[in-house]
DNA sequence: GTCTATACGTTGATAGAC
DNA sequence: GTCTATCAACGTATAGAC
């Protein structure tokens, strides 16, 4: 029996099949390694593919990485969407801590390529940095200021308190490893997780001068 | 003339120099590309010295990475240890968030190589979580428990502050290149640091219920 | 679409003249 | 103590048979 063509639709279903292993496996490896310490047979290995394949489906590796990072940028995005202008500030950042939160669990790779990626010198984010994010912390920076004004919280720099959220939000998925050996070696629970995230929550709002739920 | 034998002071003189350039060179380069990402090359180039100098005073890469790490550890728990047992905590976390604050703005490359240690795994770093770090941490909670229990602060858990004062500190060296592009481009300037620091304290301190100075 | 073989640049490390 | 020349190992990317 001969190789029958394959049908159209098979060999899409393939491609989008292998790209997404391939996206998943470049995700960990970029977040170990770096996009410079990153090899692409390491990646390949742990698509479980050859070298050569992962070149057919995304030509360079400069390619691959800026797929990643889009990748991340979206899911980033989508959890920052959930932050919007409520009448109840608390209700407003629970909703945003818990989302960022979520995130950090269910991406811990992708929040590594983020983190390295900025470390680097931001050299691919740069330009989404400067336009989408900006934007977003802009419109975000009024909301709080309104908050302020409005006497809803207290009256603390938006930059400043939108960097604390950042930044211990992604610290449960960039030191990971670092609070895992500090827990005695054991990863958190899910239940555990879903106590610190109650915990950030807190202190978030009691930053803010927000008591208690 | 031929050359005399220089003495033994200037040999050391000249070792202890080419040494401090080759760290401060090597912490940059592992900062922008960690550790598998850097090239001893790219270290002799931003120390201005010959490739084969590097392999001289360090042998292997791998010694000069653990030598970079152990100085910023040194440096870290130098700032650790201004957390103390004190009576007023305000005081006792002001000094230290200010500690670590300033920790990120002298050596936010020294930040950066540890942070990629640990989103690498931890591989050199584990053994000094393990023990020393988790040490401090043990010693620090009883602090914070005792204060919760002295009704001076908020009952929180106090791994989830310590963790958000890491993170939100250390976050103004790790990410301060996006710090930069939302600042508009512009790099903090000593002034406006300082007066994020003081946000960054007054923060921490309405999270556990303390407010205002 | 898959995969072996291979071209060719880069890198860690060393040898050996000065 | 300094530095050029060198090399084996590794890394990206491609060619070409299947």
């Amino acid at each position: 029996m001969t190789l029958s063509t394959p049908t159209p639709v098979r060999k899409i279903e393939i491609r989008e099949a292998n790209e997404a292993r391939i996206l998943e496996a470049a995700e960990k490896v970029f977040a170990l390694n770096g996009y410079k310490g990153a090899a692409t047979g390491d990646i390949a290995r742990e698509a479980g593919l050859p070298k050569a394949n992962v070149h057919y489906y995304f030509k360079t590796k400069s390619d691959l990485y800026r797929e990643v990072l889009t990748h991340v940028l979206n899911d980033w995005m989508s959890a920052a969407s959930t932050f919007e202008a409520l009448d109840d500030p608390a209700e407003a950042l629970r909703t945003y801590v818990s989302a960022k939160m979520e995130f950090s669990r269910k991406r811990p790779y992708g929040s590594r390529v983020w983190a390295r990626e900025i470390m680097s010198g931001a050299p691919v984010l740069d330009n989404f940095l400067s336009t989408t994010l900006k934007t977003w912390l802009k419109q975000r920076t009024r909301i709080i200021r309104r908050w302020i004004r409005e006497g809803k919280i207290k009256a603390v720099d938006p930059h400043a308190l939108l960097y604390m959220i950042w930044a211990t939000t992604q610290h449960y998925a960039d030191f990971e490893q670092q609070i895992i050996i500090l827990n005695g070696g054991k990863a958190l629970s899910d239940r555990s997780y879903r106590q610190k995230t109650e915990q950030v929550v807190e202190l978030i709002l009691g930053s803010v001068g927000l008591n208690g739920s």
